[in-house]
Order: C-alpha cells, then sequence, then structure tokens
DNA sequence: AACTCGGGGTA
DNA sequence: TACCCAGAGTT
C-alpha cells in the first residue's frame, strides 16, 4: 500500500462517514416529515368524507365565518347552531348589524353568555362599514383589530373564510397536537398556545388551510375528545405518540381552575299596583362587568345570617326609587353558576303600595307619574338612548320581555311568575 | 400571568 | 362533581 492509497483510504473512510451521517439525517428527516405529511393527508381525507353539515359551512361567507366563530367562543356547535340561524336571519349582512338597535343585538343573544361578544360584535361590525366598506378585510393586520377578534378568531376567520394559511389554534386543536406529538406543555399557558402556532403552518397542506383547520378542531370535536378519546377509530392513530406510548388519556396537560366562590344575593320580585297591575320592576345592569347591559331583577348581596337585616337594605333600594311595597315573603330560590361566582339568589315578593308612593311623591313635590318610569318608554328605544345609561328601571309585562334581555337566571324566574306557577316557599 | 366573563353538555 | 367548550379583554 503505497502513502496514496493511505491518503486515499482516509478520505474515503471521512466521506463515507460523512455520507452515512447525511443518510442518517435524511432518514430521521424524512421520518419526521412523514409523520407530519401522515397526519395531514389522513386528517383530510378523513375530514372529506365525514365532515358535519353546519350552517356556516353552507356558503364560505366571511360575514357569516365571523359569526359562527365568535358565537363558538367557549361554546359548543349544538348549543350555537340555533343561535346563528336566527342571528342571520335577523342580522343578514355586516350592515344589517352595524345599523341595529344595540338591544336587538344582545336580545338576540339572550342565553348565550358571554354577553360582551355581542356588543364587541356589533362594534366590529360598525368599524367593518367605517373602514372597509362593509365588506370583511381580508389582512391579518385589519382582521385583527377588529373588536373581540383575538388570535384564534383571526385565524380562524383567514383561512377558513379566505383560505389563508394561518394557524387557528383553539382548544381542541392544542388537545390534538398535544397528544399527536406528545407535548406536555401547560395548554392553559399562552407560550404553548404560540409554539403550536408555530407548528401550524407547516403542517398545513398547499392550499388548503380553510380544510386543514376546520379538520383539525373536527377531529378534537368528534374523535379526539377530552375525557376519553375514540383512538380506535381515529384516523391519524398509527402515528399519534400519545396513543402509541399509552399517554393518550394523561393529556393535554392543564392547570386546572379555581372553583367559583359562592355569593348570597337577595332579590324581589315587586308587583306593581293600579295603573301598573301585571307589571314587575326591573333595572337594567351597567354596560361594563358582569352580565353587562342585561336586564335584572332588583337584588342587593345578603349576608346570610340575617333575611330581615338583608331584606331591609333591598328595601333601601327601592326607597331610593320613591316606592313604597307590603310586607314581603319568600317566593323561591335560584342557584346560578357563572364561570368564577356561584350565586344562591333568595327572591322575595312584594306587592307595590301606590297610595304611600302617591303620599311620598306629594310630599317630596314629585309627580305620581314621574316618580318611576312607565314601561311605555320601551317603544321610544332609538338604540343609543340606553348606551351611556349606567343604571335604568322599568315596569314590565309579560310581553316586554320579548324585546329586552335577561340572564337565564331572572328568565326563569320571570317566566315561573308569568306563567302563573305562584311558587310560595 | 392572572383574572374576568355564561351557560350547558358530558363522564 | 369536575371538566371543558372553534377565547378575548382587562389588569
Amino acid at each position: 500500500m503505497t502513502a496514496e492509497d493511505h491518503k486515499n483510504e482516509g478520505k474515503i473512510d471521512r466521506g463515507r462517514y460523512a455520507e452515512e451521517r447525511r443518510v442518517q439525517e435524511k432518514m430521521a428527516a424524512v421520518e419526521a416529515e412523514d409523520s407530519k405529511t401522515y397526519f395531514s393527508r389522513e386528517l383530510l381525507i378523513w375530514y372529506d368524507r365525514s365532515k358535519r353539515d353546519l350552517p356556516w359551512r353552507r356558503h364560505r361567507d366571511p360575514y357569516f365565518i365571523w359569526v359562527s366563530e365568535i358565537m363558538l367562543q367557549q361554546t359548543r356547535v349544538d348549543t350555537v347552531i340555533p343561535y346563528f340561524n336566527r342571528f342571520i336571519e335577523r342580522f343578514p349582512t355586516i350592515r344589517d348589524l352595524a345599523e341595529a338597535p344595540q338591544e336587538d343585538v344582545v336580545k338576540m343573544w339572550e342565553g348565550l353568555g358571554y354577553y360582551s361578544r355581542a356588543r364587541n360584535l356589533q362594534a366590529a361590525a360598525q368599524q367593518i362599514v367605517e373602514l372597509h366598506g362593509g365588506q370583511m378585510p381580508s389582512e391579518r393586520e385589519h382582521v385583527f383589530a377588529l373588536k373581540g377578534v383575538g388570535p384564534y378568531t383571526a385565524g380562524a376567520i383567514l383561512s377558513i373564510a379566505f383560505n389563508r394559511p394561518e394557524p387557528a389554534v383553539d382548544g381542541n386543536v392544542l388537545r390534538v397536537l398535544s397528544r399527536y406529538f406528545l407535548i406536555e406543555d401547560d395548554i392553559a399557558k399562552p407560550k404553548t398556545r404560540i409554539m403550536m402556532e408555530k407548528m401550524i403552518p407547516e403542517l398545513i397542506p398547499e392550499g388548503r388551510a380553510s380544510d386543514f383547520n376546520q379538520a383539525l378542531m373536527e377531529l378534537g370535536a368528534l374523535i379526539c375528545t377530552p375525557k376519553s378519546p375514540h383512538c380506535l377509530i381515529c384516523p391519524v392513530m398509527e402515528h399519534c405518540r400519545g396513543r402509541i406510548e399509552g399517554r393518550e388519556r394523561d393529556l393535554p396537560v392543564k392547570t386546572k381552575a379555581k372553583k367559583p366562590r359562592p355569593e348570597q344575593r337577595l332579590a324581589v320580585l315587586l308587583e306593581g299596583s293600579g295603573e301598573r297591575a301585571g307589571r314587575v320592576l326591573v333595572r337594567r345592569r351597567p354596560n361594563t362587568g358582569l352580565l353587562a347591559g342585561m336586564w335584572e331583577l332588583p337584588h342587593v348581596a345578603a349576608g346570610g345570617e340575617d333575611l330581615g337585616l338583608d331584606a331591609a337594605q333591598l328595601g333601601e333600594l327601592l326607597e331610593d326609587r320613591g316606592l313604597s311595597w307590603s310586607p314581603m315573603s319568600p317566593y323561591m330560590t335560584a342557584e346560578h353558576t357563572f364561570s368564577h361566582i356561584h350565586w344562591t339568589m333568595r327572591v322575595l315578593i312584594a306587592r307595590e303600595e301606590p297610595e304611600a308612593l302617591a303620599q311620598l311623591a306629594a310630599e317630596s313635590g314629585v309627580p305620581y307619574e314621574a316618580a318611576v318610569p312607565e314601561a311605555a318608554e320601551l317603544d321610544g328605544a332609538e338604540g343609543i338612548a340606553n348606551d351611556g345609561a349606567d343604571e335604568e328601571w322599568r315596569w314590565i309585562s309579560r310581553e316586554d320581555m320579548s324585546a329586552i334581555a335577561f340572564p337565564n337566571l331572572f328568565l326563569n324566574i320571570l317566566n315561573k311568575y308569568f306563567s302563573g306557577e305562584g311558587e310560595q316557599e
């Protein structure tokens, strides 16, 4: 063997080593890429075959997509469907929504929860009319700037309506990707969502952003469900690391929420007398905070110890309105759980005493009729009439309930009352 | 990062 | 019960 041969042999060895390493790297890349392309391919095949027929999937109208996405925030598909259909029927275009009285928009949202969504939706509709001629913009910057549109909804509108390869990472996507790629990061942390968002674009097959993002969520909703995922019928089970390693029930990792704090409240169902017979007194909540702008029975915080003490405070509330009343008696108790508060609402019932009211009004020099607003004001509601009011009171009849929005708690109480179920405790 | 903001379905 | 749902806005 010559010196030259030794030299060549060394070269060959180094070359062979480098070659083997390139092959290994390539195979690892192919394997990794395979797992991803497999996922995207099988997911789309499954979706094309088994996607649900949903109202907002019948057209690719950005307005429909947008409304559905806002309604679907923290809300199940089955719950949203009837609301969506009624909403689109009442407000067929963005301009119709922008020009509607706010009361009407909130009324259409009644029972759906998270009522600021309704307010923001209309505000955004007005943004779109003013800035974009009533057409949903298709640039990320403009979509994201709309009120009530965050990272998920922006991505959903851009991908589903405009087929842009943008991530739309919701709870479903976090769960599906956590399991498929065996990601143990806490999905409650924003950092995890951002990481998933970075993974999405390379998973989206060319030209299929709309279907892909919807397929991902559809899989989470139908197959890769939170408690017991249906791995045996999952279209991507073969390469799902979570399932392969038997960890699908441990994923995703998520810090658990605190339980709602208990609050005792005391409400009054005050029945009108004389000209206001058949009506009850309600008030409108402030435009910010819990149940913003919704109507309710008057109520106060209750200590829970002494009912008489709490009732006295409730009485003061009425006195401030220039009202007097017959003795209050227990009517019913209702429970209601929000995300962070649990209400126990005791409801008292009483009847207005017009004589005393007239006397009070005479003493204070306030005309009887002016002491309390009449329900007739309902007719003259011109949209912005109530927008700035921090608090408003009305006497309403059963019929008036179709015009103003109540949270479910009071809806149930009032429906029971007006349907004549005199449920005394 | 933690809290606020509804209501209901599901195991 | 406990958990979660096609999350966003505020602090």
